[in-house]
DNA sequence: AGTGCAGTTGACTTT
DNA sequence: TAAAGTCAACTGCAC
């Protein structure tokens, strides 16, 4: 009997346990359904619509060369599963275990209403560390660390053809009605880019990963650049996670010999150093990455809901409209905020750490509520990714209130991520007069008076002054007696569990059953307090 | 050559 | 993945 496989935002055949478990029942029809609702939805764009239209492109030929192409249909999800299984006579649906939206959480919801009533099992598998249903915090670094490890699964050599089923078109962004969403520097979509850059990132461009991602100048090439093939599925976090592995095992760097860096140019010694820092930094950012998705799992209410509800009132809801949209359109008048935001809505990626300064300015400087501006955000970014965007919204704007404050100082990152202009010059060319040494605070320049106002705006607030009436707020409401328990609640649910050097406890749990060593030297006494029983918790994260 | 001092650096604390 | 403030140790330099 055919079984129906379910695409979401796993657009692979390799690694996917959902396809493979399908596979085991006999014949498979791969489906994806294109949603106008999803796509009417505030978080979600024409960008990151025809990345994932070139995703499907790609599934689907992949899919055609084995066998069976990929059925795309436009519409209801409950109405064309119910079609679709009536009409081939299929009782068995497969997917992942999608932690997506609050759109997506409510349609899942109806499709499992649906199915149980029509008697269809509906088999919903994990593609990452995400753990569904999950009861507690304590030991999930483990947990998921066992997942990620486990191996990666082949894909299907082939797929029995099932006649008689239009493969389907796949709409364009405008028939999904969206309006056409310039972004000349966005990346390409399917499986092919995605590997590229795996191998590009791990042999070449990660040499400096560590170091470099700080910045968005050096960032744009030593950053992975994966993202938005993780968000929609065309790497699965398990490969990515296996390919660093496999590298760090080789020492380093998988550019053995081979690399077009001249030999001598640094010492090799130095290379190895850095390749083994920025390949242990990428893994681990690969884990953060699974622990904060596990947020939204656990609480999709993060989505519309402060983590903590004492900073509900905190900000208008109602947003100044003047100073979101000067912050939307990159017109703040501090150069380095205006800088990110326009490089942002070009390139459709921006390196984490300006991602950060983006939401901080807005939540802070301009005390906008996270609400008004975390959509616009996610429509900019092609790898939005709901459980990571929300956490990270509230995360920069002080609600989880488990979090230190992080009031980033845009004229001091302009200084330091961009320290010769160049990027702040290229993305506000209305700057060009202004000399280096006032670049990053125009309005300091003696001759600020002939461009202010008239060729660039104006600082919309004062930087010193607007961060520190910022932080009178956010302390203010922190010294407040319930604050504390509330947060401590939060943080047993949330937390990540650390031990006093900041990493996760549970990642050194295969360390302690393993045999003493044997060269005689005494190995030093793990400490108790570092125990998986005896966490602390991670209130950085 | 030792002393005083302004300025710098880094670790640590506070907001 | 913060920034600013504090303080002690240190540095370079004039005398």
């Amino acid at each position: 009997m055919t079984s129906l496989l379910w695409f979401k935002r796993d657009l692979r055949l390799a690694d996917h346990p959902a396809l493979a478990a399908a596979m085991q029942h006999g014949p498979v029809l791969p489906l994806y359904i294109v949603e106008p609702g999803y796509w009417r939805g505030t978080d979600t764009s024409a960008r990151q619509w025809v990345f994932t239209a070139e995703c499907l492109a790609d599934l689907q030929a992949a899919l055609g060369a084995l066998g069976q192409p990929l059925v795309v249909r436009t519409g209801e999800a409950v109405a064309i599963l119910r079609e679709l299984c009536a009409r081939h006579g299929i009782r068995r649906l497969f997917s992942h275990e999608e932690t997506g939206n609050l759109w997506t959480y409510a349609r899942d919801r109806r499709v499992g209403a649906w199915a149980r009533a029509a008697g269809i099992e509906w088999r919903e598998l994990p593609q990452s560390g995400v753990v569904r249903r999950l009861q507690s915090r304590d030991g999930w670094a483990a947990r998921r660390e066992r997942f990620v490890s486990a191996g990666v699964l082949p894909g299907p050599a082939a797929l029995a053809p099932l006649p008689g089923i239009e493969p389907g078109r796949i709409p364009t962004a405008a028939e999904l009605g969206r309006v056409p969403d310039v972004c000349p520097g966005r990346q390409q979509g399917g499986r092919s880019a995605a590997l590229e850059l795996l191998e590009s990132f791990l042999t070449e461009r990660g040499e400096d990963y560590r170091a470099a991602m700080a910045s968005p100048v050096t960032g744009e090439q030593a950053c992975s650049r994966l993202s938005p093939h993780l968000a929609l599925g065309t790497l699965s976090v398990r490969e990515a996670v296996d390919a660093v592995k496999a590298a760090r095992a080789q020492g380093g760097t998988l550019a053995q010999g081979g690399g077009a860096r001249a030999a001598g140019d640094r010492a090799e010694a130095a290379i190895a150093r850095a390749w083994r820092a920025s390949l242990k930094s990428f893994e681990s950012r690969l884990a953060w990455r699974d622990h904060f998705m596990q947020k939204l799992e656990d609480e999709p209410a993060i989505e519309t809901r402060c983590l903590h509800p004492a900073t509900e009132g905190l900000r208008p809801r109602e947003p100044d409209a003047a100073r979101l949209a000067a912050w939307q359109r990159g017109e703040t008048g501090i150069p380095f905020v205006d800088a990110c935001m326009r490089y942002l809505t070009h390139t459709g990626w921006l390196n984490f750490r300006m991602r950060s300064m983006l939401m901080a300015v807005a939540s802070y400087h301009l005390w906008l509520d996270w609400r008004a501006t975390g959509p616009h955000l996610a429509r900019l970014f092609t790898d939005y990714e709901p459980g990571i965007h929300w956490s990270q919204c509230q995360m920069q704007s002080g609600t989880t209130g488990i979090n230190t404050l992080r009031i980033y100082n845009p004229v001091k990152q302009g200084l330091e991520q961009d320290p010769d202009g160049q990027f702040t010059r290229r993305w506000v060319p209305e700057l060009a007069e202004v000399p280096d040494s006032f670049l990053q605070q125009p309005w300091l320049w003696p001759a600020a008076g002939r461009l202010l106002g008239t060729t660039y705006p104006a600082p919309i607030v004062d930087v010193a002054a607007a961060a520190r009436a910022a932080r009178e707020q956010m302390w203010a409401l922190r010294k407040d007696g319930a604050f504390a328990s509330e947060a401590a609640r939060v943080a047993r649910r949330h937390a990540s569990r650390k031990d006093r050097q900041g990493h996760f406890v549970n990642d050194r749990e295969g360390q302690t059953s393993r045999p003493a060593a044997t060269d005689g030297k005494p190995k030093r006494q793990r400490s108790p307090r570092s125990r998986a029983n005896d966490a602390q918790l991670g209130l950085d994260f």
